[in-house]
DNA sequence: TGTTAGCACTCGTCACATTGGAGTGCTAAC
DNA sequence: GTTAGCACTCCAATGTGACGAGTGCTAACA
């Protein structure tokens, strides 16, 4: 069978329809469509071969059509070929506060949700790549250390160390000096073993004490391995009765309220192969990799905001999303977090 | 009407197994109440009587009785009395990470949230009569100085000040030095605009970038105001019919992914009249300040770790709530929280 | 050959009546 | 004061039938 140019615009209009309202939609409703003019007959033999290939399913028998994953993924493949996204301006929400990363990127899926009436979510961005500005041990107290880690994205981490000596403040100031001038501008997978244990040579002295608070340097620097994952509007759905049911949306909820099982909706994108719109990832229905959400679709787009900090955003909501405006939007959004940082 | 002995039996017992069951009690079940030795219908009269002085009521004519807010209340406020709680040990769970703050707090709701089946919150301690126990300054890059504010307890807190002109090491220096001798020591809440104009005065040179520095500084120290609070297990509410219809629960998710509103629950205890017992707060339905809980219990316990460092942790779950273990495993937790940093 | 009108059929939904049982209140007897 | 018995109430579960949306098929039409 053949996918030809009608059959493209009936299936075109389930799909929308269905969007809207979320009920199976019947042959003479498609008749209506203003693009068509066929009688709801001919809609009806369409509609069986639409079936038999695969793209649309009744729920039963004296039903209308729904849209099957196959169907919604023909539907978004296309779009994504055809669209290429006027840029609305969402800026405004950036700029305040920039300073600390958190609040931004809370405020990111905030909004997110807010637009779209879908689930949101964001990864901070890894520090990979990341070079560091600088470091700097204090002394606390008679066992404690605090050292202050700030890479090049000002990004700034806490770390305390306790000791079973103190340090005197002699050694602090050579300690400082010697991490400052060898290590920043370096990236932090330079930063491994090897390096430490170089510097360890060079520190010669007090070898048992400097080498473990090298240690808890090195493990601060490289401990930003557990991504942080930002959710918000975990209850639009209850807004699609197809997940309200009271044992789905108990599972999607919890599935967003613990956030780790998400990160694997939020991997590093593929190699992008044509450029431009291969960060944009599309699971519908069974190809998402949470059991939990096979039932909906989950749009996610990759930011880089240069220096090393990229991450994921992405919305999850019912299978009949509305995919155009939520691809729009998150490649609008992509584009102002990337051009954030490089004013 | 008097409450005599055999009516607190009685519908101690219909509070008992209505908080089990979830569905109205009658007279039958009662009467086969161990402690009891009465036929139904004697179970009907004193129902009646108890129905007529507001303990319990019947939500349709021919169904049982289920408690009311203030039969509820009476238990509560009996309970609390008669009880004095065992102490079993929920330390281990302290003893990872102590060195975190936040996942200490993390970790807690969610140890209370799978142990009791109800959503569960906890608000970050505060740093009123926090002491400070040193501040550093130091030069990130041209327009840029980093602040690390440490407290007696540990907390760390940075901020990137930003500057139109950069300052020299030596200015820094004298910066850090007039900051450390003049407010170390010293409570949060001690450290309000006289001390730092004073401080300014006493700089004198580049007083307008310095004093531009002092006022970062002291905003860092007193913006602690906006409490954080973590919650977890939020989906219990689906556990409990009565609150899973769509409409509540969703209200209910909303409020604790929200998290803000919470704060009027978690508010910092009422004087203690008889000391020992007087943190733990429990609102009965309509009693809660937050209207989207009317149909809810929340029980809420105070911690103090000392220094300074206090916060509130709470659940919230249907009215059945299991009070008597709750408030348990409450005074269990912040006794724990408590002892934990006065080691 | 493609399109359309018509018709019988399917099946879920809604309104309504029916029934069973749990629980009550009241009364009379112990 | 306690209890057994009985009539009564009302919810919840179940069944029934009408309705309507939607289909597939067939036959007629352009």
């Amino acid at each position: 069978m053949q996918m030809d140019d009608r059959k493209w615009t009936i299936l075109k209009a389930i799909i929308k329809t269905y969007l809207e309202t979320g009920e199976p939609v019947g042959s003479r409703t498609i008749s209506k469509y203003p693009d068509l003019n066929l009688s709801s007959a001919t809609i009806r033999n369409e509609m069986s071969d639409l079936e038999e290939m695969g793209y649309i399913l009744q729920p039963h028998t004296s039903a209308g059509r729904i849209p099957s994953d196959a169907g919604y993924r023909l539907y978004v493949d296309r779009m994504m070929e055809e669209k290429e996204q006027e840029v609305t301006e969402i800026r405004e929400l950036m700029v305040q506060r920039q300073d600390r990363m958190e609040l931004l990127l809370k405020q990111v899926v905030k909004f997110l949700a807010a637009n779209t009436n879908y689930a949101t979510m964001i990864t901070g961005p890894r520090l990979h790549h990341t070079r560091l500005k600088f470091i700097q041990l204090s002394i606390v107290d008679d066992s404690q250390i605090l050292a202050v880690i700030v890479t090049e994205t000002n990004v700034v981490k806490n770390r305390m160390i306790r000791l079973e000596h103190g340090l005197d403040r002699e050694t602090v100031l050579k300690l400082n000096l010697l991490l400052n001038t060898n290590l920043n501008g370096l990236t932090i997978e330079q930063i491994n073993l090897s390096t430490i244990s170089k510097l360890k040579e060079e520190a010669g002295i007090h070898s048992d004490i400097v080498s473990q608070v090298l240690d808890a340097v090195a493990e601060a620097i490289n401990q930003e391995e557990d991504v942080e994952i930002y959710t918000s509007g975990a209850t639009n759905f209850f807004k699609y009765p197809e997940l309200s049911d009271t044992a789905k949306a108990s599972e999607l909820i919890s599935t967003f309220e613990e956030k780790h099982p998400l990160a694997s909706l939020m991997l590093p994108s593929e190699i992008g192969e044509d450029g431009e719109n291969s960060n944009i990832q599309v699971y519908i229905g069974q190809e998402t990799p949470l059991d939990t959400m096979k039932d909906c679709s989950v749009v996610t787009a990759s930011y880089d905001m240069g220096g090393g900090m990229y991450g994921r955003v992405g919305i999850v909501g019912p299978k009949r999303m509305d995919y155009d405006k939520v691809i729009g939007i998150l490649k609008n959004l992509t584009q102002q977090l990337d051009e954030l940082y490089k004013k």
